[in-house]
DNA sequence: CCGACCGGTCG
DNA sequence: GCGACCGGTCG
């Protein structure tokens, strides 16, 4: 019959003891500390009488215990981390210069500038507002909205507000810090791992849907385990890879009959992931389906060593990283649509004849054009 | 000329104005409600003039804000996450129970049980004592040792003085949280990332040495990137996948003569991760190497949701995960050492005919067993 | 329930 | 410089 509160005064009082013994402290010396008999603090201890929060610093003080030391060791408050505040946007500040604008970051107490070029004072502060309500709203928790959910909603509202920024640092350095700045209800960076990577495929999925659509291609973001399964089902490719390496599947749809003709593969970061989706990806394109990587390619390395500048991690034709050597050489993919303006695309001519391509959210786009190509040359193949 | 000290007052002060100026407070209001002329307003805003800590607390106050909030909004003390703060085990704090001790855990300022089979509370003090003393020196800047080495050590210490007690639970309630609960110099469950991944290659490879040494085998753990390049050259990978894809290498020496016959892949937990190594485990097979996988198959389920109990993600025969059916079924490494006591090894007969083995680091461990006839049978087969 | 999501770290 | 390391999350 133990409530929460009972169990939260449990650790209270014996870490109180804990701390007493190991300063070799008597009960009785104790008491003599606080004015006390010797039975208050027998009975404190042995949690017949409650502390109120006066009394609890009264009694770490004549323990001569640091209270916010205690207060870590009983986990009510964070242990110091010095190093673990992340850069963070402040908030509403920003400064016009040449070009774009300053972000201004806040790291460890020190101020981090941040240039997203082509962005403009008055729409970033709209976009910062907007997307602080949005991410405020889910630590309510009569909150409804799933996070991907906001997320999602969050890339749309920047990537419409900000349609000149490069997108990755939209991503990153809007996104992904305000979630930070604001997420409290978990631990938000995992809950970014777990939402923003849902969001980011929401995104794609809605963001092409008209376009797609216009063109006789439906387009589905695959948010299950099941819908997954099922769309590998679909590519006859079940059981062959994993059932859940997939992100985005693309189907045209003739006279209401839909085909299922390739699938997008979406990673915010590389890291070492890519190659999680490689042999699914190779899986695809053997059995003539086309398979698309979306990614945002975003990489900054934070202070105190690095400058904050999301320079991704696809490396130069002259010293290409094993990434660009996954597309490019290999050809494990159809095709990569890379989302940071900083990136090199490949050459026309590449190993694998594979290309990178580097692209924003705008009428220059690639990727709708090669999805319709795509869709075109199935029906071709399949006489259709 | 900006030192650290400027910048961090420049952001004071830029704060304390948006803050003036978003709750709509004059210059001539604040400084009334601070009892001063309109001038030290202007003075402290334009940074001529400095606030000392009671008077910026004045300050904040006079503006009917909470200090707090903006410590936290200028990056001072971390966001307010109630839900950040993993479960840490209470300094010093076990009991005794039948079988095994309760390691009690605060989490949010609740109190968390995890059972430990067959550990002893004198033992678990001596680890947790000994352990926090390794960690805690990380943080002195001073510190010449690197984080994999403290971790690694802080392994063989606890396997050594808890050899009964299952590795997957030493590994994940005592050397993760611990580390978490001590390390404070950067973000912890990063550097553990970073860190403790690599102290598992370091501590597979020391602990297997001298007795595979005595059979004539050499481990070695591939720390750099060189090293993992050079291993998979000598297998004639080199090129065929990415090049940091192999965690230790395993020679047979003959007259000096050292032979490269296999590896073994380290993963402290599975996620959807073990597909990174799988093409290279897949590509060593075909070589005719040896591919091994080591882990301690940890996972668990954190509060609020979760009971901390840590099961793994193997699943069972008749419910097999996907990491299950990598071994099983696809058999894409020729073994799988799992040490977790709570997962369900395979059955003699499985599909491919590789097996995952359960194991904990005595003298039944099948690991070295395998290694050893691997090199046997590469003799053999080699004429060596 | 039980899976894949991703980025700070530090060698 | 620049890579792979891993676990809380939440649908």
């Amino acid at each position: 019959m133990t409530t929460i509160y009972d169990s939260r005064y449990v650790i209270i009082v014996e870490q109180l003891k804990r701390v007493r013994v190991e300063k070799k402290v008597t009960q009785r010396t104790l008491a003599g500390l606080l004015g006390q008999q010797q039975s208050y603090v027998a009975k404190v201890e042995g949690g017949e009488r409650r502390l109120d929060i006066l009394e609890l610093f009264d009694w770490l003080k004549a323990l001569r215990a640091d209270p916010l030391i205690f207060l870590r060791e009983i986990g009510w408050v964070a242990q110091e981390r010095p190093g673990n505040i992340p850069a963070l946007p402040l908030p509403g500040h920003v400064e016009e210069v040449h070009g774009g604008l300053n972000l201004i970051m806040a790291w460890q107490g020190e101020k981090k500038i941040v240039f997203l070029q082509d962005a403009k004072p008055h729409d970033y502060l709209i976009v910062e507002k907007e997307i602080t309500a949005i991410f405020q709203e889910l630590n309510n928790h009569k909150s409804k909205t799933m996070n991907r959910e906001a997320i999602c909603k969050a890339f749309q509202l920047a990537f419409e507000l900000l349609p000149a920024v490069n997108p990755s640092d939209v991503y990153h350095h809007i996104v992904y810090r305000l979630y930070l700045r604001e997420y409290t209800k978990t631990n938000a960076e995992q809950s970014w791992v777990r939402a923003g990577g849902e969001a980011v495929e929401l995104f794609v999925a809605r963001h092409y849907a008209d376009r797609l659509a216009a063109n006789g291609i439906e387009i589905k973001a695959l948010l299950s385990r099941g819908e997954k399964a099922a769309a590998l089902a679909e590519m006859g490719l079940a059981g062959t890879v994993g059932d859940s390496k997939l992100d985005i599947s693309l189907y045209g749809v003739i006279e209401r009959k839909r085909y299922i003709f390739g699938g997008i593969h979406c990673k915010a970061s590389f890291a070492e992931r890519v190659s999680d989706d490689v042999p699914c990806s190779e899986a695809m394109m053997r059995s003539g389906l086309t398979s698309l990587l979306f990614t945002f390619d975003a990489k900054s390395f934070p202070p105190p060593a690095g400058d904050l500048i999301n320079r991704g991690e696809l490396g130069t034709h002259e010293n290409p990283s094993d990434k660009r050597r996954y597309i490019e050489e290999h050809g494990s993919f159809d095709a990569c649509f890379c989302y940071n303006l900083r990136s090199v695309p490949s050459k026309k001519k590449t190993t694998s004849g594979k290309r990178i391509y580097v692209c924003k959210f705008d009428e220059d786009d690639v990727l709708p054009q090669k999805v319709i190509e795509a869709w075109q040359q199935y029906k071709v193949k399949h006489k259709l």
